[in-house]
DNA sequence: CCTCTTTTTAGAATGATTCTAAATTTATTA
DNA sequence: TAATAAATTTAGAATCATTCTAAAAAGAGG
């Protein structure tokens, strides 16, 4: 594991944000200024096969990193800022349900976020698309 | 409603397959050769705002279009391929265990088609990621 | 027919990501 | 340790889906 791909792995089992590759980008190069940015890619896109970290990809096709744990997400419909939330794992249910195997899952839950929520009309926002 | 609008959304609820911005634009031509590919663009995104089609974003950042009744997908690690499947709405249970307001939820399962299944070491792929 | 609004067009612009080929670094093994 | 091979990084061009812009065309209502 390079230099680079440990310091890209810390930032985000450190970061309380699920950032974008830019921002990883920005944050690698307060510690390796002369970084490029294909790297930062390189390296996203390697922990990622290696499944080190996780790949979020949202509604408006742009990408967010996150840690690996088993957990699920909350995506607010305005603002797009994500929550984790550890709802129990489906994975076993899915498979009986369905009857084949699942390899995994990927639950993405539409809400208002609490800062939000005032800022909608709740009756035409959240009771009827 | 406008003759591409309606066009495409024809094109969406009549095809099996889960088609992409550009697959869709390529039908449409078969009806009217000049339009033009914004048009297309345009007409799917009105028409996902309007509600009446449902966009797929995958993990590689393209998109697909659907029809919007609820139901879930079923996506091959291997060739992509989606696959409708009608588990039983969990939105109630979500906001039952979140305890918050639900809007809408997004599952995305992950497994082996029966197409690519056979061009995997079952044990390696599906057992451990 | 006139005015206002919406849609379409053409093509440029955007922006995230990937690609390429050369340079550099790291690892291997003689 | 020197030589060779493999992996990583670099710089910047290329790609590609999508959006934007401003002008033209089409449609709707009075």
């Amino acid at each position: 594991m390079t230099k680079y791909e440990l310091e890209i792995l810390n930032i985000i089992l450190n970061s309380c944000e699920h950032l974008s590759a830019d921002e990883v980008y920005e944050l690698l190069k307060k510690k390796y200024p002369g970084v490029v940015k294909a790297t930062c890619y390189n390296n996203l896109n390697k922990l990622t096969d290696e499944g080190l970290i996780r790949r979020i990809v949202l509604d408006n096709n742009s990408c967010r990193y996150d840690r690996t744990m088993r957990h699920d997400h909350l995506v607010c419909i305005k603002c797009e800022k994500i929550k984790d939330v550890y709802l129990k794992d489906m994975t076993s249910s899915l498979k009986k349900e369905l009857g084949v195997e699942v390899e995994s899952y990927d639950l993405k839950i539409n809400w208002l976020c609490p800062d939000c929520i005032g800022q909608y009309n709740l009756n035409n926002s959240l009771g009827r698309k």
